[in-house]
DNA sequence: CGGAATTAGTGGAGATTCCGAACGAATTGG
DNA sequence: CCAATTCGTTCGGAATCTCCACTAATTCCG
């Protein structure tokens, strides 16, 4: 009861941006003395404060503005991705406190050594977390694949090569956490999805598709607000979008997935002769990436047929997603992102001519969070159990 | 306060199916003596009431189970169709009350004109109601197109060539509505998708995927157990996903629009001659799904070779929703469900062979709601004001 | 068969938490 | 400088929840 007012009070805050207790109270249609009274309670929590003045420009008193503060509860998201680990830690305003980012080859490593990897990751970022008197939430881990998220086990994951790992226990032991923070397995796209949803900050956004790819292709869905994770978690799998019955085979043995049309090596495949070394799988994708942006820098006609190409196929897939959920925003986040001040443009041209036709408009937007953009979400993900109970955050001795 | 819990209990109830107070105050983590007041409270207004002996098998003494009622509160859909009105009242659990259908030509009328006979149908059924007791408690006017919710008005459809008509005022001014009756407009194939969703009454299904086909061709979503509206309540419009680059023109302009794979019109041309009386668009469509399955009936070659190529391009727009949104249930509603028997076992073999490879399965059914399934979402989504505050069900004299 | 154990529902005491009204404080506008 | 206005707090009263005790109805088991 009072746990739910004080969770509507803080999300309303931290959504909608500082103002002051008599604002709050009409906005939360509760009394001025029970918004007082909330506030009090999420100050003694170190969850808002009160900073300067808040003029409206009107007559009467001015109120004292009430922000969103929390700056020692953290959440922290833990990417296991193919080639590197990442961690993030973010407190309740959204600042970023801490990130770290390992490059290894995953998929070459047996699950136990790569989660004991990730532990050494995130263990030293969670004692220094706290050695500054930060308290973490909640951590969530974010991996690609089939999830099973009450049991906190990845069930499969096609680029790690993993099947019924149970993530969040073997996480939980070797980093001997105790049962007062919260630890769970999402989707990387979703979790990514989350981040450059709370990139907007903007309360006004509630609707966003976030499309990622690199040699595969992935989704994330955001509606009313929320992650839409599908039945079985396994929404925003658009690698096999099925967009061209006459394409080109895809490694699924199917023809014409999106995956053929926009993935980094079908991209590159159009781009290059065989024996380039641009098509060597063993690079890594950073500099694969880099390689072919300075082939586009150099001028090189075929990498620039092959952008071409790529707004093309990208607009097509984009608008599968757009017609069915109509969001707000799309964002472009992998390898899209690296190449997006190329092709953002175009891309935004094309979706904005062929939506126009159906009524319905929407923005395009390029990921500036990078390698840490699932990390990132996850760690806003993680700051869910607070933003829902406020009550658990510890007594501020501040 | 109470209100959250009434409105908590009541759709526990509804959802979960009935069960004891204890059960019921276990459910919600409140004490039982909650429970048993928030079951007074909702049983003095007539939306509970008590039935048999709950018997769980263990020892102690059994309680008396606490079904939802609500036979006198309802909920009524109306559904404004290119060539129809249909008319439907649900109560609170979910019975079909009233239900009413009337050909006309909407598209020959002016928007006046349609209203007034919107209001006739509904009119009437509203009086009938409060003659039996029973208080309608919302009114869902459903409609294709772009709406505006929160102003209530059919900005553009094009079916029935409108553009921003006020209906939901209208309607309120026609029928004389009092302010304590919620009206509201939402999209024709969102709310057959509320009225699939409910028909399962399966708590545990919250995804699910709605796919209806005539002329054109519209999909719903539930995500979550909610409607996902999108940005603009333009979500679902599927009719031109972009399938097939070298496809058939559509009447967008664009090729290979799913709508010319799968609509009643491209599959009639694949099975018909220029100048079959089948193409004859002035025929009412029901007749002309008669005229379809007479022929297929009698083993005519060209239309069993249509259906079969629906079967293929079905499966292919159906993936797509599928890969994006990971739902429980895929329905099929509009023309798809009047040829259900022929297309949904090779349509759900086909979608099973091609998820299994991806980890997700999903089920097919064939929508049994025919013509009133949008009417029937509409009257479901009509009781949610009472859900939401079950204090505005008045007392009840029985 | 009968008492012990177990579970359901109710009633009352006490504690929380909310609201409304009243009041002092801080500011604008004339 | 004073009226008007708005902010935030305080305090009494009301609503509502929880806890606990108690009765009721049933199963279990000797």
């Amino acid at each position: 009861m009072r746990r739910t007012n004080l969770s509507l009070a803080l999300r309303h805050l931290r959504t909608n941006g500082g103002r002051s207790r008599a604002q709050l109270a009409q906005d939360l249609g509760v009394s001025k003395a029970t918004a007082s009274a909330l506030v009090g309670e999420l100050g003694q929590r170190g969850l808002v404060r009160e900073s300067e003045l808040h003029r409206t420009g009107g007559a009467g008193r001015p109120g004292l503005t009430v922000d969103p503060d929390g700056r020692h509860v953290a959440g922290v998201g833990l990417e296991l991705n193919t080639d590197y680990l990442a961690a993030v830690a973010v407190d309740l305003r959204g600042r970023r406190l801490a990130e770290t980012v390992r490059h290894l080859d995953i998929a070459d490593l047996r699950p136990a050594a790569a989660l004991d990897a990730a532990a050494d990751l995130v263990g030293p970022l969670l004692k220094e977390l706290r050695a500054d008197g930060v308290t973490p939430m909640g951590l969530a881990l974010s991996t690609s694949g089939v999830i099973d998220h009450a049991a906190g086990v990845v069930t499969f994951a096609a680029n790690l090569g993993w099947r019924d790992v149970p993530v969040v226990s073997e996480v939980r032991r070797r980093l001997g956490l105790a049962d007062d923070i919260w630890v769970s397995v999402e989707s990387a796209n979703q979790l990514a999805a989350v981040a450059e949803h709370a990139a907007y900050g903007d309360p006004a956004l509630t609707e966003l598709l976030y499309v990622s790819g690199d040699e595969g292709v992935g989704a994330g869905i955001i509606a009313h607000g929320r992650i839409i994770t599908g039945a079985s978690g396994f929404s925003g799998e658009v690698g096999h979008l099925p967009l061209n019955p006459a394409g080109t085979t895809c490694r699924c043995g199917r023809t014409g997935c999106w995956e053929t049309l926009v993935g980094f090596g079908a991209v590159v495949e159009r781009a290059t002769s065989p024996g380039d070394p641009l098509r060597d799988h063993s690079v890594p994708l950073p500099r694969r990436i880099d390689e072919l942006r300075s082939r586009l820098a150099a001028a090189d006609e075929d990498a620039h047929a092959a952008i071409e190409q790529l707004v093309v196929d990208l607009t097509t897939g984009l608008s599968v997603g757009i017609d069915l959920l109509n969001p707000q925003v799309v964002v472009l986040g992998g390898w899209f992102a690296a190449v997006g001040d190329l092709i953002a443009t175009p891309v935004a041209r094309a979706l904005e001519q062929r939506q126009r036709d159906f009524g319905s408009v929407v923005d395009l937007a390029v990921s500036r969070l990078g390698a840490l953009s699932s990390a990132t979400g996850g760690a806003h993900f993680a700051l869910e159990p607070v933003l829902d109970d406020p009550l658990l955050a510890p007594k501020a001795s501040t």
